[in-house]
DNA sequence: TGTAAAAGTTAGGTGCGCCTAAATTGTAGG
DNA sequence: CCTACAATTTAGGCGCACCTAACTTTTACA
């Protein structure tokens, strides 16, 4: 029963968390790493439930060290929290590698499955498939995996809309969330390692014309 | 706002039933076949839950079509109720022959581990895993895989029990429940292939006597 | 066959995670 | 600066899946 104060390594063994909870603290991770912190109205929205389920869900959370909550001004990670948040991300993750490099899993599918069974699969077999994969850094989508400590690295990176006219990048990472998105993306071979020129650009917001040129 | 209804690829998707009703269906389903009907104690018992829990399952259970219960009596599952048991149990099976030919898991461990995963799992992953593996028709343990339509084909056998002095035969099947059992039988090479004879058998249920060959 | 033990059910209650409707608080524009 | 509207919280409920305690039915055997 040793308690540890210290946010070091993996301790005993977290309380195990519901898959709400676990939902909950991905998408605060998600908002506050956009936002600053996580508004309940943005949370209701990614979470796909009413404003006042969030705000429910979020005391209790708050009475349980996962989250410091500001009433009328949202929320944002305790060290606590931001580790469960990141232990589901790195789930999430390996299981998007897992189906696509060993299943053949369709780029635009994976997200819906990975995001069952990052709830259901042990520790052990998250690991066994990492090491599968030879302990893949980022997942097919670009996004890159935190490790079992909870140490995420971002690369440094611009959005296409960031990108200026006649420059070109190498695609990092695209959203995930999207299916149809995936699927527009994937027909044009716009993915992670690709590399894009930015033609032009139509004023305001308007569409973007890239060329699109296979990695290396 | 909007109630969407879950479900995803193959035919007309029964109404996704909870964890907890996979469960039940599970466990009913094999303590009819070998029972001819489910007892409330029992179920309580593979279940781990209070027998006035399961009279409260059963009911619901039995008013959504599931089963027939007769109070007092025991309860038996529906085509339908058997048709859902048997996808739960597909999907357990086929996790498990995936876990141990695929990712090396050791026999032991991969039943807790199917346990979890086959309430998440899509029929589209369990489908993939299973060409994977070359659609197998028996889990590690022996146990028969039923096909996608709902058809089991249980070998004719007898138990270690029921094996005369002097007689050999072929290991068939073990339970996949017990981890400690399992590492035993491993560790004595008793699993499903291997050749048994039957040595000696002390009187009042005493220890069994047996020679183990390996198969073929 | 009568009765005690075992098995099963009913009654009443809990926590979780969700909901709607009705306050309340915060904020942007006139 | 004040007001309308947007964002948030509170109040009150609901269904699921569980529990304990008390009651009823079945069974086993003396």
């Amino acid at each position: 029963m040793t308690t540890h104060t210290t946010a070091s390594s993996t301790a005993v063994s977290p309380p195990a968390l519901t898959e709400p909870v676990e939902d909950y603290l991905k998408a605060i991770y998600e908002l506050e790493s956009r936002f600053g912190a996580a508004a309940t109205s943005d949370l209701a929205n990614a979470l796909d439930v009413a404003p006042a389920s969030v705000t429910g869900m979020v005391r209790r959370l708050a009475t349980q060290g996962y989250l410091d909550h500001v009433p009328y001004r949202g929320v944002q990670l305790t060290p606590r929290g931001r580790q469960a948040a990141l232990r589901t991300i790195r789930r999430h993750r390996i299981l998007e590698s897992y189906l696509t490099g060993v299943l053949g899993y369709p780029w635009d599918r994976v997200h819906d499955e990975a995001e069952r069974l990052e709830h259901a699969a042990s520790d052990d077999l998250i690991e066994r498939m990492a090491a599968a994969l030879g302990h893949p850094t980022a997942d097919p989508h670009g996004a890159p995996i935190p490790t079992v400590d909870g140490i995420v690295v971002e690369q440094p990176h611009r959005t296409l809309g960031e990108l200026p006219v006649g420059e070109t990048a190498r695609m990092l990472r695209v959203s995930d969330k999207n299916p149809s998105l995936l699927r527009y993306l994937a027909e044009i071979a716009l993915q992670p390692g690709a590399e894009v020129t930015m033609v032009s650009r139509a004023p305001f917001d308007g569409p973007l014309t890239l060329r699109i040129g296979t990695n290396e």
